[in-house]
DNA sequence: ACAAACAACATAACATGTTAATTAATGTCT
DNA sequence: AGACATTAATTAACATGTTATGTTGTTTGT
């Protein structure tokens, strides 16, 4: 006999955080390995594509584009500085500012590491159907929107 | 003059994982805060609400529902046993496995979240259309089968 | 029964996520 | 100019992600 306490609760597979770590979780599974072996990690990769796309940007400007919290970036940067991808000069016209310029060892790895990763995208739009992944950014696109556009 | 090098590389915002990480981030900055206010990590949280669905699972098993690597699954299951929130005992069966099961002080704080992380969920679901939910689940559960039936 | 292979879980080591506190430079106000 | 708040970046501290390794119990093959 069905009660009202023997309402079953939302399962998890409905569970839109663990619906998009799952669905992340198989994407990276095809990009991660390649980058391994180059020893970047998906977060650094981000960071030099960021850096090949706009020549200079700060560590703020760096944080917002490849959603890094600055304490994660701060040590990321770090880390590629030590290994000649990246240099870091304080701006003259704001000494706290670090402007970020990708090194030609940098610019190197991303060419070689580039093809291989929009060879591995190309594979993925053309498993899954380009309108399909197009349909799927403007749906991610919009739950951002309508979730950031409220204080609840 | 645009030559082949010209050919600007796909943006930053055409990319899947950023795109699925942005969208997860701007889900769980809606349910974080009530979790965090009672000292709830998200990941704890999906233990503590595998083991309300389940009642006995072990490590393994919680692993595989939860999306959680075993030493992290280790370290979440020691603390939160430490807090009395969930207890172990080694199966009779199966020495090797360690059973796990929710205290009733770790039903009484589901039972205290729940509600309020259902709520935000309807509230989501109201903002971004049921229509939209559904079709973005389907949209993620046939990339993650369509990426994984494969070995490339 | 016994050695080798295997499975479940734990630990180690390092990178990242996350919040709070710190440091240093800039801006503001009087 | 000098006190105060702001801002950019770092550091601290702890939890989690991730790969490798260790430990113990179980299974398999002979």
């Amino acid at each position: 006999m069905t009660q009202l306490s023997d309402i079953p609760m939302r399962h998890f597979d409905r569970s839109l955080p663990m619906a998009l770590l799952r669905a992340r979780e198989a994407v990276m599974k095809k990009f991660s390995p390649a980058l391994k072996e180059h020893g970047l990690s998906p977060q650094q990769w981000r960071v030099i594509r960021a850096l090949v796309e706009e020549d200079v940007l700060d560590a703020t400007e760096i944080s917002e584009r490849c959603a890094l919290l600055m304490p994660s970036l701060s040590r990321i940067l770090q880390n590629l500085q030590k290994r000649g991808l990246v240099d870091r000069k304080t701006a003259s016209d704001d000494q706290r500012r670090a402007l970020v310029t990708i090194t030609p060892a940098g610019r190197k790895l991303f060419r070689t590491l580039s093809p291989i990763n929009e060879a591995r995208y190309a594979h993925i739009t053309e498993k899954f159907g380009y309108g399909k992944l197009e349909l799927l950014y403007e749906l991610l696109d919009e739950l951002v929107q309508k979730i950031d556009e409220e204080s609840t």
